[in-house]
DNA sequence: CAGTGGTCTAGACCACCAG
DNA sequence: TGGTGGTCTAGACCACTGG
């Protein structure tokens, strides 16, 4: 069961898509929302705060909540704070992607390994190393690492299709947030072999630990993404 | 006047510095805090809100409120949903940062900056190049445009030392949020000449839009950054 | 000035996790 | 089963914006 105030919010998403609320007009004001969906103002400030939060909205005291014009974010950078995968990601765009699993097997962490997902050296891992193709074109190179115990049962054919599809779905481990840290690299012989590029060719890598509801670490991976293919966007919104 | 719930959050994360709540012990629960503050509990709600956000806590309904272990981020990355400038992060972090003004000028925006500003051909702009230098090493090098209307009275001094403090205090101007879009990109002959790095090193890119609290662009910019010397990070959290 | 959103209260019920 | 945090209410007062 969904709260109200996601409710609320998936509806106003929804008539800010379908111009209903217009950009750069003002929705009506929350003693009217409140009539409208039966709840407390409380209620319907929160859902009005998540689409705050994802840009859509922008809310002044004394004036009213504004609808923004988003158009111009949004082409074909991949939001930084979203986690959902990149199957999902690209399906949503449309885009055809596929995985070539170049390596996986099971192994004990290293000490950076066994940091990041807060393990012990003799808590089993899996090495994943996958190619992930968009559009017939090679576009990064993904570096994961997974504790076993956390995620039994991953086959080669899941790993072609959506680890977190199957996390979620099969496994019913929902994630509770991340941790990313991006930066330039210069590329190596790996990165240009698999990622077709050129010697020169710099790669933006992005680390990132993935955490699961129940508080644990449960991948901590390492991708290294063609520059003239992508980069990430952040949107910051001050609290309102 | 701050909210309470500000200062409860404050209060808090005081504590949790000083280690007065230890990493991984649960903090009080939201009755008793409650009673200690003396305030309802949809505030301490609230407070506890945003340390969530922040990823110095983790709630779980059913068990408590627990303080999580920080110290592995938070390195010598630049938290990339903070916009106060370069001038206050490397404060406090007590770096020495210098800034070296490369252009100062003003003109008419081209096409891409009237888009970014959302302003009128005829509006003029300041143009800024600046070199920033940290701890005596070319770090960053930054292209900034901003309105002159929303920003006047700008000087050289300023540029030398922080254009937000300026803006902050001298303006009053607050901000409400930013954009940012990361990429990496080959270095060219200026970031060469400028950031003092070799033909094949590969540099950082930001480009952000920053609002100010009434809704306008007031700041578009690209910075250009070495890539050995900054990373980025972001922690995202699914909102409790 | 009227109207807006921001904060805050004192309750209530519910979903979840532990022992 | 007892205790936790998550949601929600029906009010209230305040701060700010705009005419």
């Amino acid at each position: 069961m969904k709260p109200k105030y996601e409710e609320i919010a998936d509806t106003l998403r929804e008539r800010i898509k379908n111009n209903v609320y217009k950009t750069d007009t003002l929705i009506p004001n929350q003693t009217d929302l409140v009539k409208e969906f039966d709840v407390s103002r409380m209620t319907v400030k929160k859902a009005i705060g998540i689409l705050v939060m994802e840009g859509l909205l922008y809310s002044q005291r004394g004036s009213g909540t504004k609808v923004l014009n988003r158009s111009f974010w949004d082409k074909d950078t991949s939001p930084a704070n979203e986690y959902d995968g990149l199957s999902k990601q690209m399906h949503d765009r449309h885009k055809k992607l596929k995985s070539q699993v170049i390596l996986f097997e099971v192994e004990f962490p290293s000490k950076e390994v066994q940091e990041r997902l807060a393990i012990s050296e003799e808590q089993p891992v899996y090495k994943i190393i996958r190619l992930r193709i968009l559009e017939d074109e090679p576009f990064i190179l993904e570096h994961t690492y997974m504790p076993c115990d956390l995620v039994p049962g991953l086959t080669t054919d899941i790993l072609k299709d959506s680890i977190y599809t199957y996390i979620k779905e099969q496994l019913s481990l929902d994630f509770a947030g991340a941790y990313r840290n991006i930066q330039a690299d210069k590329s190596d012989e790996y990165d240009q072999h698999y990622l077709n590029c050129k010697k020169d060719d710099p790669v933006l890598e992005v680390q990132q630990v993935v955490y699961s509801k129940n508080g644990r670490p449960i991948e901590f991976s390492c991708s290294r993404n063609r520059y003239d293919q992508r980069s990430y966007s952040i949107l910051n919104v001050d609290y309102a």
